[in-house]
DNA sequence: GTTTCCTGATCCAATCCTATACCAATTAAC
DNA sequence: GTTAATTGGTATAGGATTGGATCAGGAAAC
């Protein structure tokens, strides 16, 4: 994945700030001498320390040097605590959120779309159909929602989806889904997924939302409701 | 069946991303290379590839190399990156997903915030009114945002402002909000807030959405277009 | 004869790395 | 206090790599 040298050294480098070659507070050694270390122009060093300072904590003073911030651990182990909660939270406010998000990533994907992502959409929703067991369908049938969040042209909106997606990967995720699952209900979902597919073909926004919309009602009744078979 | 020398190699090509050769986000050889390893002119290559690149995603940029997409395989991608994209997304998408969170959650807040956490809100619009400088504005005006977001009784909500708000503290975003920054547009803030938490008080969902939505658009116009004192 | 497809070649534009020089702020030596 | 060395910040130039675009020519299909 590391094709610029740029990248590549900035990686070495967040690795030895965090494995405490140099620890909070401490000064990194002169650019200069890091280019000498690496091999690389001084230019390349810079470049890495920018790019390492998008995500890492470090102050660069000038006449003084480049310092890792004491605070650097502090936003990780906040942002990891953010992830715990999420990944902890309750499929309810899931599928609040999915009914917020997805039916206006939808109406995006209806309006900005290319016709070869479309295509891709509509792959995915082949592939969940010819699914023959749960976790091949639930494999297409999570790349499909994705996908649809892929055209919206708007890359946070993609990116938080990943998230969600992450969490709805987990074990408890995986039971519950397990539980709601019946083959009259996979065709049902292939039915509404094909009304999504028409509405984004007609680059109808708001057909496109109440489609994802009736969707995921669909998907949460079936989630919380009793199960298919008592 | 006789199919172009440029088809078979784009279908050759996409097999090998799909199998995995090239995983998500890795460069594909040069044009150049690819022409001298499939024995074929770099313009049959080129054909190839925009060939492939009506079905598959790929990203091709000048001077960098041909690269798969994050989303062009079903892998699910590491949250590490996930998180670095989100860092990097754009302040456009930015505001439109908070234009898609924010009144929600203020109209949830309406409905189910007990009255504690009403004050808590209405405290910070106060601390956010009594601020003597920029820093300590922005302070409590995103800390007013995130006591909505608090009080909205989703938790997966709140956790996924939570990543926003980090992403809003990084450097680009600090330099921007104080270029929009004026007394005046502080004062007008402060109002909006203020006709937010009267919406919250009467307990009006409707209400508290519009409020919120006028907020962010306003916030909106004074981040892109030109700076107060133009 | 015309069209389509591939070849070969050339030039352009963007990106990355190197190399170098100079500036600005800080620190240490005197 | 002054000066020199150190260090990050900035700018410029050049070479190498890579995708983008175009043109001329040959071969096959119609």
């Amino acid at each position: 994945m590391a094709q610029l040298v740029a990248e590549t050294i900035a990686g070495s480098l967040r690795e030895r700030i965090e494995r405490g070659d140099w620890g909070d507070g401490t000064r990194l050694p002169p650019e200069r001498e890091l280019a000498e270390a690496y091999g690389v122009a001084r230019n390349t060093i810079r470049r890495a320390l920018n790019l390492l300072g998008e995500s890492t904590q470090i102050t660069r003073v000038v006449g003084r040097g480049t310092f890792v911030e004491p605070t650097a651990r502090g936003s990780l182990t906040d942002l990891s605590d953010v992830l715990a909660r999420i990944a902890g939270s309750s499929p309810a406010d899931m599928m609040e959120i999915r009914q917020l998000l997805e039916p206006t990533a939808a109406a995006f994907a209806a309006t900005n779309a290319s016709a070869a992502e479309l295509l891709r959409v509509a792959e995915a929703h082949r592939l969940a159909e010819a699914a023959t067991d749960l976790a091949d369908f639930e494999h297409w049938d999570a790349e499909f929602h994705h996908r649809v969040f892929a055209c919206s042209r708007n890359e946070l909106l993609r990116e938080i989806h990943n998230i969600l997606r992450l969490v709805r990967n987990q074990v408890p995720w995986l039971e519950m889904k397990r539980r709601a699952f019946s083959e009259d209900r996979r065709r049902h979902y292939c039915q509404e997924h094909q009304a999504l597919i028409d509405a984004l073909g007609r680059r109808d926004p708001e057909g496109a939302r109440s489609a994802m919309l009736a969707h995921l009602r669909s998907v949460e009744s079936n989630l919380f409701e009793r199960g298919p078979r008592d």
